[in-house]
This record gives C-alpha cells, sequence and structure tokens, in this order.
DNA sequence: CTGAAAGCGCTTACAG
DNA sequence: CTGAAAGCGCTTACAG
C-alpha cells in the first residue's frame, strides 16, 4: 500500500500538506490541493484507518450490538442503520451477543475498549452491569428499544397493543384472544403490548379473560401450537398476536382447524413483517428500517457528523389486510 | 483510557514488558507475567487496537462483503461467520453492497484500502474488476458461493438439483414443473441447479417441456404468482422450486387452487430456510450456517490463527416432510 | 498557505 | 529475561 510519504514526494509537498489537501481541514492553496489530489489519485492512495485513527482518536466505525442477527427485525435494521452511515464514509463493526454472560462480559470489558469504534447502538437489550461499562466508554450510544439507563429510540408500544385491540373492538370483536409472551420485565416490549391490550378492552368495558391471554414466544411455530391448543377448547372471534410470527402460525393453526380467516377468525399481528403481505396479515407497523436509520441519524449526529434529527416518538400505524373483519353475526 | 505507560508504571517495569507479558509474544519470567497482568487487570487495560494494528500491521477484523443483509440466508451465513471468529478475537466491519456501482466502486477504491481488515470473505458475487481490486489488497479471500475468479467455498449446485429432481421422479412423477431464474450467468446458483433439473430429467428419459419451466425471482411473492399462472393451464404432478421462498409460494398458490399438497401436488424446495419446517416442505438443505462457519475457519487458517480445514465441497442433504409424495394414480 | 517536528500508543529488533 | 529506542503512518499545533 502506497502512503502518505509517496504522495508527498509526488506532489513536491511535505506530508502535511497532503494531509490537509486530502482530509479538507486547514486552509490550503486551491492549486497545491488539486495537485496533491491527482497525485493520491494517481497512486491510488488511502490514508490508514489505524494511523490516522492513532492520531485523530476518531475510527469512523459504529459499533452495532445485537441479540440475533438472523432474525428478521434486526437484520432490517442493521441494513437500514448500514445505509445510513455509508454516505457518511463510517463503517459498521457487528458484535453479535450470545446469551453466554462470559462471552459477553469479555465483549465489553475487553472487545468495545479496544478503542475501535466511535460510538455505539444497541439493539440488544442490556444488563445493567453492561450498561455501566458501556456509558464508562465516553462515547455516544443509542438504543433502538426499551433499554433502562440508555438514550433510546421508543416505538409507544403501549399504543401499539391498544391500536391493534381497538381495531378488533372496533370491528365488533368481543371475544379477543392474546398472544405475547410473559417472562421479561414490565418494560419489555411484549409486556407494552400486552399492557395496551389490556387497557384497550378495559376502556371498552371488556372483561378480561384470564384463559384467552396466551405465551407464544414470538415465533410462527409458537403461535401455532398455542393458536392449535386455543382453537381446540375456545372459539374467540378474534385473535391479537404481539407480532407478525406469531399471527402467522395464528393463520396456519386457524387453517389446520378448518376455520376460515377472517369469516370465522380475525387475526392482527405487530411489526409489519415482510411474511404479513404475503399471508395478507392485518398488521401494526412498526417500521423497522426507519428505526435504523433513525438510531443511525441520531449517532451521527452526537459524532457531529450531522444535524441532529428532532427527537421524537417512533410512528406506527396499523395496515389493514384481509386477516380481519366484523366478527360472523350469531344465529338469530 | 488508560494507556501502557500507566501499566508500566504500576508493575514497575517497561513497556515493551508490558507488551510482552500480555501477548504472550517473546520470553518473560512468570513472575514478572503475572504482576503485568495483574496491573493491567487492576487498571482495566486493553491496548488501542489503533496502535497494535499500527504497530504490527495486524488489525484482528474481517470485512464481510454481503448483498442483501436482510436475507435469512446471508444473516445466517453472518451469524455463524461471527460466532466462529469470536473465539479468536476478531471482529467482523459488514459491507453492504448495493447495485449502486458508484457506491460499490467507492468501498473497493477507498473502504477496503483503509487497512481496515486482515481479511475479506465475500458472500456477495463480485464484478470482475472488483475482483482485481480486492485482490489486489493482496490479503486472504474466501467467498461462499460462486465467485469466479475468487478462491470460493461451493456447494455443487448441479448435484443440489439433480437430487431434488430424482427425489421426484423416484416417487414417480413425470409431469415436473420447474421454477428457478433465468437471467444470470451460467455459473449462478440459479443456472447450477436448473442444469441439474435438466440432467436428471434427461437421465430419467422424461422429456422437457418449455411451459413447465418459470422464472419466479426467489422470493414467496414470486413463487406464488408464478405456481398460480401454471396451475391455471397445466396440471404438473410435482414442482421443484429452485429455493424454498419460492416453494413457500407455490404451497400457497396450490392452496387456493384448491389443491391438496402432496395428494394433488408434490413441492421440493432448496435451502433448508426456516420457513421449510414450519411449511412441511421437503427441501434440500445446504445448512448456511455451516457456510459461514467453514468459511470463517478458511480464513483463519490463512490468517495464521488456526489449522487449515481439509477443504472439501459443501455438503447438502436431502430433507423428506410432508410435502411430497407419489402421484395420485391415474383413475383407472 | 506551508513545513518541520512532535505525538498518537503500541510492538519489536537490538543490546545487554 | 528486560529495557531503550526506533518505527508503524498519519495529524496538527506551532512557526514562519
Amino acid at each position: 500500500m502506497v502512503g502518505i510519504d509517496e504522495v508527498a514526494r509526488h506532489a513536491g509537498v511535505s506530508t502535511a500538506t497532503v494531509s490537509r489537501a486530502l482530509s479538507g481541514r486547514g486552509r490550503i492553496s486551491p492549486q497545491t490541493r488539486e495537485r496533491v489530489r491527482a497525485a493520491a489519485a494517481d497512486l491510488g492512495y488511502v490514508a490508514s484507518a489505524a494511523a490516522s485513527s492513532l492520531a485523530t482518536g476518531r475510527t469512523r466505525n459504529v459499533g452495532v450490538l445485537v441479540p440475533l442477527l438472523d432474525r428478521w427485525f434486526y437484520s432490517t435494521v442493521i441494513s437500514a442503520i448500514s445505509s445510513r452511515l455509508l454516505p457518511h464514509d463510517h463503517d459498521i463493526t457487528l458484535y453479535n451477543l450470545t446469551e453466554d454472560r462470559a462471552q459477553r462480559q469479555r465483549l465489553f470489558a475487553q472487545s468495545l475498549r479496544r478503542g475501535r469504534v466511535d460510538g455505539v447502538i444497541a439493539l440488544s437489550r442490556l444488563e445493567s452491569d453492561e450498561v455501566a461499562e458501556l456509558l464508562a466508554l465516553d462515547k455516544p450510544v443509542v438504543a433502538v428499544g426499551p433499554n433502562p439507563l440508555l438514550p433510546a429510540l421508543l416505538v409507544d408500544d403501549v399504543a401499539v397493543g391498544r391500536a391493534a385491540t381497538q381495531h378488533l373492538l372496533g370491528l365488533g370483536h368481543r371475544d379477543i384472544a392474546y398472544i405475547g409472551q410473559s417472562r421479561g420485565d414490565e418494560s419489555d416490549v411484549p409486556a407494552q403490548r400486552h399492557r395496551g391490550f389490556v387497557q384497550a378492552m378495559e376502556d371498552a368495558g371488556v372483561p378480561l379473560r384470564d384463559e384467552l391471554t396466551l405465551d407464544g414466544d414470538f415465533t410462527i411455530e409458537g403461535g401455532r401450537r398455542v393458536a392449535r391448543d386455543l382453537l381446540a377448547r375456545a372459539r374467540p372471534t378474534a385473535v391479537f398476536a404481539a407480532s407478525d410470527e406469531m399471527a402467522v402460525g395464528v393463520l396456519l393453526a386457524a387453517q389446520e382447524a378448518e376455520l376460515r380467516v377472517p369469516g370465522d377468525l380475525s387475526v392482527i399481528g405487530v411489526d409489519g413483517h415482510e411474511l404479513s403481505g404475503v399471508f395478507g396479515l392485518t398488521t401494526i407497523d412498526q417500521f423497522p428500517h426507519r428505526q435504523g436509520e433513525r438510531a443511525a441519524e441520531l449517532l451521527l449526529a452526537e459524532l457531529g457528523e450531522a444535524v441532529a434529527a428532532p427527537p421524537a416518538s417512533l410512528p406506527f400505524e396499523l395496515v389493514v389486510r384481509r386477516s380481519t373483519a366484523a366478527p360472523a353475526s350469531p344465529a338469530r
């Protein structure tokens, strides 16, 4: 690889001048700048990342902490982050956080402290000691999704749960089952969506029934399994699944049970997952791509690379497709 | 961040000794090593990536070139790469290659030449000028999937196509439709799978019928659209879709057409996509997770971080589920 | 506007 | 086994 000295020699200037010409920092005459640029282009010179980051303290690299790389939501967000960072010439290094505490410990104690990143975007939910280590880095951090103690980009998931439920209530449903996830604490996304469900039901004066609240672990299979059980023993007219993947599972279970959707059963999900379109699933879209873009913009702003976007809660939107309709009127 | 000087002072040694004690390179007395380690641990010292990579020329970082981050196959492979690299203390920086030629150009001409990576894993198909720039880096490169001119990890996709077709032929099918993708050159995965299909049909002496060879663009929607058309005008007893996503689309189209699977129509896909299990789809699993692991291992070997795995073609395997069966015997 | 020189924080021959 | 010192390739006050 050609270094800055060679460029300096070719352009007949000092390395200081080369650096200034190429970085745009500091005053320099237009002619000199051009001469240097030409020489650099000729030689195919690109400044070494290690050397310039050692000299400046900046890496132009962002760390992204992700729990599961091969999940649609996360890969969509990462893709969006990448697309926003690229124009600002920032790279992404990916840190896959497993459940393995020791491994995570090493990530925070070692990897992140090597100074390889200028800032961090956390898609993973972090433990409080991890948050402490992260903040000790003294670098900008942006979280996507609830992450106590960290500046986070949030969707109002209580409102999301309410909106989904109100859609069903508005269609005339009263026997509504809820499929979510019970473990995790109160600030979790699943818990928030459930709270919205409860609020909407209570507001509508519809009594909650325990046997219609289920745990589907946020996968297609989980949704299907739970719905299979449910439909074998109860006949709700509608199901609100707290994720599109679970909702697709419900659709499959309904089909197995020979129930028509939405004739016999309405189903609504949450996410705006790519599968929701395929299955004609009504959903609350939470625009994960936009979440990634916003996270990247926020971080760039904190890094002084862009102007700060106005802080705002993340948007969501009801997308009505063919999986929801008014309940069949009872035989009269 | 605390630097090496501080550790040296605390341990009462020179920075050279600290470096040796921590890196394990060079001879050092056990006592000194321990003293240094203790001091480093106390102070929470971690060597700066920029400084040590400037000094050694090694970054302990691997670049991964990916065409589409939010596609199951790629995110699965990346996840596997990450899991293999982590134990060797190597990070991943992600380069998302879009279709935008100018952007790609900048990636190869600038980003990759900054010296931020020790090697590259290419999941994207590269143009020949891009390959040239990549090789000019003079760093280890491993490609996953066909990539002319690059050392590549390959599944024998002709054999895959043959295996899928032979499964259907073996069940007694003769009217077999093929859904793939026609654009792209001969070394492409789609073209290879198609060749396998053709070979198996010819070997079995079953004439090929043009009207049963279709283009489904490798998405669920594409597979569905094409299968809808197909089933409206022809009645193959089986469909071989060159990807699981297209095969799922076929399943959905069959359902719309009120055809039973496998009673009226057998369907086989390729990939081992997570959806194949959900839909009971017979498929040829190509173990993408293993592909990522192998790619990482190969690269680590070239970087001198591990012993070379024996080079071998990547495995695949027929997974029979409930979407394939013998054709219904014609009414007698 | 430009250059000489110090400095960023490590690593590693070289000497001892 | 250990240390002093040079060097990795940039950037940036400081002087002029």
